[in-house]
DNA sequence: TAGTTTTAAGTTTTT
DNA sequence: CTTAAAACTA
């Protein structure tokens, strides 16, 4: 036991303790959830500062979300102002930073713009005209996975994520094609630098001599490319300390390997492992649940996380009727309905989801009551038509060969460049070497209608003015431009014929100009008739964004990088600080909640389909990752129907449910049989009842639900002239005889038969 | 070629 | 049900 420890070591536990104060071979640290481990992170960066007199700048810390990097980077600064100066970004954030410097060496662009799926799609579907949307998705999905695995087209490896030959084929075409445009996906990001420090012993060097500590957070979702980029940065003399939990591993499909935070110890010999199993967050029986279930998975490093906050309240399992209900059940317990407890407050509860769709369904719940909430992670506001489109514009005056953004916006609105000009433009640019200008330049220099020519002129004049908005020798006699006529205007977001977009601060002047002149603006207010002063709204969002950057080149590409590496955006709802947090269960990693419930615990829903094997097993992980973010309280719940695609189906409670603990549960509503936990509140009698199969009638063996009697199976039919009478066999022993009332869909009402 | 109608498909999860 | 994409027509 050291003497004197400053406070900020000495409020550690021994482990945590131990974790930062270790030096010399590298670190493997397993850190439970909820064990404090962004807190030894943050500590040991500032301790290797204070302590041990390095310079900040030779600190290396990578995470995996924007989200995640802020908050390290504010924890740390807390401890130490000097940190701040500490490379801490996320992987892909490092990549761009990287590549801007050294992009050059590999003979790329450094004004690259970073592509997203979507965009490679596009692209795809100019080197593939034949297959439909679908496939070039696949194809898109497949050519990430390929660079997550750090497999280039002529990689006989390559097999391993599709061994079709034509495939091979069009990720080289699609990488020729990239790399003539300048342009870099999200793989790139990480699979360059590879290449480039692999090829230039000086510059890896140069990042080895200057990076002497190197962390990783959440390193059990990293994949091959980036275990590659730390293999090159890291050299005898680094120090690297990774941080993560095997049972957190989440993005397995996206790339990521679990097999780097098991085979680390090999990888890097002469590693020290430290567990970190005492949690801090959540009550005895959160844990133990959350346990239970991951505890089916083979293949774990193995860990017992103690519960340091000792016993609590009981989680809870509801089985409800269907969606409508659950949501009113979640409301109901947020306004502490059902417990009779008084109203907490609203920031304490997270609801949690698998799939973003689920969210809508509790948006109604919650506005219905009036209990504000807040959407997380909804990464819509980027993909809007509207947005996209101006996006190309600026991507396009960033990388003026950005065939993608070119004609994404050369047509629209309409300028009589439709698809046949488009590829004669793009022929033409191909087949001369790169033209000064750009693809605007090429298409004005190839022979065209007149209507198209004219067209080219319009696009070209405004692109040019906007150019002038944020190139130096305009800087100080900026206020010439139309946009920005008097005083500061404050937020717009409303958007009227009198009111268009407006800018009057850094590059939003240069941003508000080209969304105007383009015509876009106009195009969108006009062509939606419903959504168009909503569209102008976002338009509107965009501008009052770029105001925070400087109106240059530089702010240009900062304003789209950021964009690009960080979608997610502050919705500016008018929500004060007390919400409720709706969220995907993956986006909830590293968040804690007072209160979390977990929804739509169902087969098909969670886990999706019949997931077998490795996948079943994420699942389990994405399970234990969303029980362990609550501190206080946790409600489950599992819907009997649920509508899909507009129809109504009967779901089976998910298999999790059946693998918990269920001496750390209570068990509310009708559970099917098998559950033998303690049941609470009635839920009020209903007589409803649905059918598997979609045909409209009933069969025997269908199985079905019902609001009294809980799960069963039709054993008998037999007609009559007011319709059908079912004998049901339920699960719970009892057996009743029903007459069918009405049916809509697949979901029939029926009535108890008075004879039953 | 532009714009509209009809048909089909889809819901993972995200940097 | 909602959205995107193919098909169709002026």
């Amino acid at each position: 036991m050291q003497d004197n420890l400053p406070p900020y070591l000495e409020i550690l536990n021994p482990e945590q303790r131990e974790a930062v104060l270790h030096s010399g071979k590298n670190l493997l640290i397993l850190a439970g959830a909820g064990s404090g481990k962004t807190r030894v992170i943050t500590t040991k960066i500032a301790y290797l500062i204070r302590e041990q007199g390095l310079d900040p700048r030779s600190i290396m810390a990578v995470t995996f979300t924007n989200k995640a990097a802020r908050e390290m980077a504010a924890r740390a600064r807390l401890i130490d102002g000097r940190a701040g100066d500490a490379m801490m970004r996320t992987f892909h954030s490092f990549g761009a930073w990287f590549l801007r410097r050294h992009a050059v060496l590999a003979g790329l662009n450094s004004n690259f713009v970073i592509y997203d799926e979507d965009d490679t799609v596009s692209l795809l579907g100019t080197i593939d005209e034949e297959s439909p949307r679908a496939v070039l998705r696949t194809t898109a999905a497949l050519i990430s996975r390929a660079k997550d695995y750090f497999l280039s087209p002529d990689d006989p490896e390559l097999d391993l994520i599709d061994y079709r030959p034509e495939f091979r084929k069009t990720y080289a075409l699609y990488e020729e094609r990239l790399k003539k445009i300048g342009n870099m996906d999200f793989g790139d990001l990480i699979k360059k630098p590879v290449e480039i420090l692999r090829s230039n012993p000086d510059l890896a060097r140069r990042f080895r001599e200057r990076f002497k500590v190197i962390m990783v957070d959440e390193y059990q979702d990293s994949n091959i490319a980036q275990f590659k980029l730390l293999a090159e940065l890291s050299g005898p003399e680094t120090y690297l300390c990774v941080v993560g939990d095997d049972d957190q591993s989440i993005y397995r499909f996206r790339g990521a390997e679990v097999r780097n935070i098991l085979e680390f110890p090999e990888r890097f010999p002469g590693t020290d492992i430290i567990r970190l199993e005492r949690n801090y967050r959540s009550f005895e029986p959160i844990l133990n649940l959350a346990s239970s279930v991951v505890d089916h998975n083979r293949g774990r490093l193995g860990k017992t996380l103690r519960a340091e906050r000792g016993r609590g309240k009981l989680p809870e399992l509801a089985f409800l009727p269907d969606q409508d209900e659950e949501a009113a059940h979640c409301a109901d317990l947020i306004q502490g309905k059902s417990t009779g407890s008084v109203r907490s407050v609203y920031s304490d509860w997270a609801i949690l989801y698998r799939t973003n769709a689920q969210s809508l369904g509790f948006e109604t719940a919650l506005l219905k009551r009036g209990i504000p909430y807040k959407v997380v992670g909804s990464l819509k506001f980027y993909e809007r038509e509207e947005i996209k489109d101006a996006l190309a514009l600026l991507a396009l005056m960033v990388n003026p060969l950005d065939e993608v953004a070119f004609r994404r916006i050369i047509n629209k609105p309409a300028r009589g460049i439709g698809g046949t000009t488009q590829d004669k433009i793009l022929e033409s640019a191909y087949a001369n070497p790169p033209v000064e200008g750009g693809l605007l330049a090429a298409a004005r220099n190839c022979s065209l209608s007149a209507k198209a020519a004219a067209g080219i002129e319009i696009f070209a004049s405004f692109m040019d003015k906007a150019k002038k908005l944020i190139s130096p020798e305009e800087q100080k006699t900026k206020n010439i431009e139309p946009g920005s006529s008097s005083k500061k205007t404050g937020k717009i977001t409303k958007w009227s014929a009198k009111n268009p977009i407006r800018a009057d601060e850094g590059l939003s002047v240069c941003v508000a100009s080209l969304i105007q002149d383009s015509g876009l603006a106009e195009y969108h207010s006009t062509h939606d008739e419903i959504n168009g002063l909503q569209r102008l709204g976002n338009l509107q969002e965009l501008v009052n964004a770029a105001s925070l950057y400087p109106a240059s080149e530089e702010g240009l590409a900062e304003f789209l990088e950021h964009i690009e590496l960080d979608r997610s955006i502050e919705e500016n709802k008018d929500t004060g600080s007390d919400f409720v947090t709706l969220i995907t269960l993956h986006n909830t990693k590293g968040l804690e909640f007072k209160r979390v419930i977990m929804t739509g615990l169902e087969q098909g829903i969670f886990p999706r389909e019949d997931k077998e094997g490795d996948d079943l097993e994420e699942e389990r992980r994405l399970f234990y990752v969303g029980a362990t973010r609550a501190m206080d309280e946790l409600y489950l719940c599992s819907c009997a129907f649920r509508r899909m695609f507009g129809r109504t189906s009967i779901m089976t409670p998910s298999r999790f449910l059946y693998e918990l603990d269920t001496l750390s549960i209570r068990i509310i509503g009708k559970a099917p049989i098998g559950f033998a936990g303690k049941t609470g509140l009635k839920q009020p009698a209903l007589i409803r009842a649905a059918k598997i199969s979609s045909d409209g009638r009933w069969k025997q063996g269908d199985r079905l639900f019902h609001d009294d009697q809980g799960y069963g199976a039709v054993m008998d039919i037999s007609e009559t002239d007011d319709g059908p009478i079912v004998k049901v066999c339920f699960d719970n022993g009892q057996t009743r005889r029903f007459l069918s009332l009405y049916q809509s869909g697949n979901f029939t009402k029926i009535k108890e038969d008075e004879w039953g």
